[in-house]
DNA sequence: CTATCGCATCTTGTAGACAAAATGCAAGAG
DNA sequence: CTCTTGCATTTTGTCTACAAGATGCGATAG
């Protein structure tokens, strides 16, 4: 610490959005994006138990931005913590998948119904951008930077509504999707889907925003998600644990 | 600090819900709940910086459990925090307001359609009570009582879906809605609306719920909210700070 | 008189240490 | 052999202290 070698600004690899362009982000935003990153990544299975202090000599921080982080994730829905008991992974239940996926219906028809159509074009500019980012994946037959470039450009088709909740609110479900994800929760048959038809669907939401014509764009917005749906147990009463 | 009074044990007289039955609530929730309550009371004003230590002697608590409850009242977007900078009461645009009430209004559509008809009676309990408080503030004339019990009657609506993430989001955007009231940034003619006509448009609500017909509920939830809504300010694509 | 630079103060970010509570195991009684 | 009770260990909750960065004021030069 002692050394002025700047030790502290090593993570400037990943840093978030646009906190890090002047400020060197913070170990609290540190430690909650690597938590993060490894509980979507399958690191930390479901109903772990996270160590504080196995947490801090993995990230080489001290339990206090540690804590702030697992309370960020707390919020996030990504861990709950129990008084005196510590933080553990969410687990899943079918009936939390059936929130996760009913809430980013419900959040993608309100980004429609409120964004389309389309009042500054500027704000198509990061779906076309994403939907570029899967056009390459599919002729690289790349299927994980398929999904991610879909993830991002269902998160960028939200964002044509210039609502920053809703956006904050989309993401925070997006993640606990990634989660359902990282524990097989949900078919995945987009994975076996043919690429280009993949794609192709994608696109054809994405002119049918830029048209401007709303019911037509929720119509097909619904069957979108459709297949992730029937996949979905319904509520059906019973909290699968 | 040093005197063993047990200084610690202070504040148990109105702990969170469900969690001190048996534990004492922790200095993070205690602290949470009442810088929230100050803020929504109107005690610290929109924008006002929010000193660490200042708040560490006025709760008698270290700095440690202040910053995580600073945390998650950041997650609940009271307050905001920039880097080295520290906290500040939001400060909310017209943009804001009319995200807040967007996205309420989503949230209670969203309820309406998942959770009518009602498959377990019992969920319309809650309801049903935040409707009798209604009636009792309206003959007594507590105009803030009932306005507090409208708000516990929207959530206790919203709870019939059965959906926690539903119910979790839609306490956070009530919250911030709240803040809004404070800062009287919505018109609040509910205030001077006739009292029983006010619990009469809500006890009219409830039955059309209570039928199970979704459309005809849905038909007037949209008239319901309808007065809230013309006096916010359409995004006029303009961020009034 | 005004603008700019430098310093002092204040505030936040972080670290390490102590106390209290919960868990698991072991020992003893039934 | 099983259940209960007590203790030791582990882990969280909290506190105090130190370091780094930001703000505001004052002094000085133009």
């Amino acid at each position: 610490m002692a050394s002025p070698t700047g030790a502290r600004g090593n993570g400037r690899s990943s840093a978030s959005r646009l906190t890090s362009l002047v400020h060197p982000p913070s170990l609290v935003t540190l430690a909650a994006d690597a938590i993060r990153k490894k509980i979507l990544a399958g690191e930390y299975g479901p109903g772990e138990r996270l160590l504080e202090e196995r947490l801090t000599e993995e990230l080489a921080i001290s339990r206090p931005p540690l804590r702030e982080a697992l309370r960020t994730l707390e919020n996030e829905g990504l861990i709950e913590t129990r008084q005196r008991r510590g933080s553990f992974v969410s687990t899943l239940t079918d009936k939390d998948v059936y929130e996760i996926l009913t809430l980013r219906s419900t959040l993608e028809r309100m980004a429609f119904e409120l964004g389309i159509p389309v009042k500054d074009p500027a704000l198509l500019g990061p779906a076309r951008a994403a939907l570029l980012d899967m056009e390459q994946s599919a002729r690289e037959e790349d299927r994980g930077a398929l999904v991610q470039a879909g993830y991002a450009f269902h998160y960028a088709l939200v964002g044509i509504a210039d609502h920053q909740r809703l956006n904050q609110t989309y993401a925070s479900v997006q993640r606990q999707l990634l989660l359902c994800m990282a524990r097989n929760l949900i078919a995945r048959e987009m994975y076996y889907e043919d690429l280009e038809n993949h794609v192709a669907r994608h696109r054809y939401l994405l002119e049918l925003v830029e048209s401007g014509d709303r019911e037509a764009a929720l119509a097909e917005l619904a069957v979108h998600g459709e297949r992730s749906f029937e996949k979905a147990a319904p509520p059906a009463s019973e909290e699968t644990g």
